[in-house]
DNA sequence: CATGAATGAGGTTTCATTCAT
DNA sequence: GATGAATGAAACCTCATTCAT
């Protein structure tokens, strides 16, 4: 009856969506659930008896854990926002103060937060929508600080002539987006790894701001 | 009471969403209401009643123009993908043949289509996991054409020793990403005109791809 | 297995609740249903699905005729101390001047509205703390009203010198409390007349006010 | 936000609810939380997560001192009714042999029964219903025994040529009125103290019943 | 073409209650 | 005696959709 879906949010198919991120026990399957239908159907599309029926436990004890379905949502969008931001600033701690080093720490950071989680990045990207201001407001201030990240890395290697970019915004905006696009298409079943695909799209990153080679 | 959101899939504000683009009459209105519905609040988080009252009708007349909500989705992202691939088609007739012309000219159609129709781009590009896959197949055959597009001129750019990329694939998704976040964050009031951006996006890609400046 | 219930909080048993008070058709029978649960179970003990069901109509259909459970007994209270409201001072306008008449007519119009339409008088007086204070206010405006109405006849007839009470607010409550208690313990089975229960406590309330007879 | 509610079922504002009669300990604090609460918001609205909030306690632990929510209030009226008809028939026998008396002193606890404990009093009267037959047979016998002692009482009267009213039954269900509803509408802050209430309307009884002075 | 009224299914959430600890 | 976690049922309400007018 259902042939297989060619419009799905998300190419790779995993098992264990967010190894070591999300808490155990009956919380966690919950989230897990949760997680898995979101990306799959939606935040809107996905009924809270769904969410049950996969984390195997009644609906009513989803709210023994979460005060609404909405929290639940924020609470991936929290956890999801905050591994991503983590790994750009261990990233950035981690790079030679080059910032054409940086910025290839930064996007290769970037990718395989992606290409790792792609669930999770799918959910906290495209359903950020769902959440009302408020409960948004903490994972939107994390996007603008993981941006400023970026941007003012690139901002240094302008004022070092390291790069040649007459907007920087614009690159910021195209260097971003790339890596975020990754969670929809990559899958290690097309035979690159996420590393490869992070040295790649650094190269581009670089390339992208002028770096001469 | 309400602030502003800050958690919006588009940051334009646009009162004409699709010029020239969505028919007129009651089922232009109906679609208008639908697309900016959906781009707000997505295809599960809008209700017939929200596209009714947003058309001044009664939720029954939309049962005179279209069989179903999802046929009402299925029509908006089928007029969004086909405009989108018309630009790119019209884009690469109207070039130089230099697939370093080409590339230039597909990525500014690329960009311009979603800074000219963010509202539509969005609904065509993330709503589409809410169609069924039998509807979602003609956008779903649209995309891969378009994204052929680019891999064509990409590799015969590579052929005729004009890009340096060693893995075509990576640079096509690249690049396609760039321009597919302009629907997100690009409103006018930045200062920044359409053409703006496109010319800049064309040029990093052409730099991504290791073109010789 | 069920008895006789003993605890009941009207005594009367009637098929046409409230003859020419509540509109026909579907509006008419929700209010109907819902007027004769509310004052059997309580408000809080009555469902949607039990009003839809003695209403022989859906659930869903309630709602295209009430925004809300509670907006139906609103309206049943609205109904109900209109109704009442309006038979004092009809009352009074056919009333001698006479203020023991005054009282008389009052009182007897009191009575009959509590025998003749004990269901709503039950729901109206024991159910209106189950409305928000907002929709409550009309009714206890009402309220408020008629008893002003008795309250300036009884001074009246002090200040004539025809009623002897030291304390008139505690005449207004006591009068005003007899006739509210009919609704629950009167029906016509016991051999009464309302018109006969009407007299008899008009004889009451005049002997309570000191009248010289 | 909340504006004071001008459709509540008690008018006084107690701290102590039920001085002396209800249990202490956790038992006492369940009781004294399900009075206030089936007060204000009746029985059906009142849920036991409500219950157990006010007493301080989880829901668990209420059913470790009451097999069922409908038993709470069962033992909430049952102590109502018991102390209410203790209470007259107190007053009867602390009174002299003559009717007039009688009548007066039984009127007067009754009043004070429901000026001191409004909130039970308001209970035991306006959720009887609440209960199954069967829960609410015993203060259903005791409701007819207090009715009855004020039956005997005017009947007497009436025999001995004291009181001169036609219908007694009216008579007891007018003054039985009067008492009953004092739970609602009293409170010290009037300026008015129960005894001063009683009193009055020990008096409205007497000349209620054509006592002569 | 448009509608007002109705529907059956299913939405999110709360309910009273149980039980192992 | 008290609890935290879980449950099955049911609560109120909204859903997409139909149909006679």
């Amino acid at each position: 009856m259902t042939r297989p879906a060619t419009n799905r949010r998300i190419a790779a198919t995993l098992t264990d969506l967010t190894p070591g991120i999300l808490p155990a026990g009956t919380r966690g399957a919950i989230l897990n659930a949760a997680l898995r239908l979101f990306a799959e159907k939606g935040y809107g599309g996905t009924s809270v008896r769904d969410i049950a029926a996969m984390a195997d436990v009644q609906p009513a004890t989803m709210y023994a854990h979460f005060p609404s379905k909405e929290h639940v949502l924020a609470e991936l969008i929290k956890v999801g926002h905050e591994a991503h931001h983590q790994r750009l600033r261990a990233a950035l701690l981690q790079s030679q103060p080059d910032p054409r080093e940086q910025v290839a720490a930064l996007i290769r950071a970037h990718v395989r937060a992606h290409a790792d989680f792609p669930t999770l990045a799918v959910v906290a990207n495209s359903e950020l929508h769902a959440l009302s201001p408020e409960a948004a407001a903490p994972a939107v201030e994390l996007r603008k600080q993981s941006q400023q990240l970026l941007a003012d890395v690139i901002q240094r290697g302008i004022d070092l002539g390291l790069f040649e970019v007459a907007d920087p915004y614009l690159a910021v905006t195209a260097i971003g987006a790339m890596g975020l696009r990754v969670a929809n298409w990559y899958t290690p079943e097309s035979g690159r790894s996420a590393d490869d695909v992070a040295n790649v799209y650094a190269e581009f990153a670089c390339r992208l701001l002028g770096v001469r080679t």
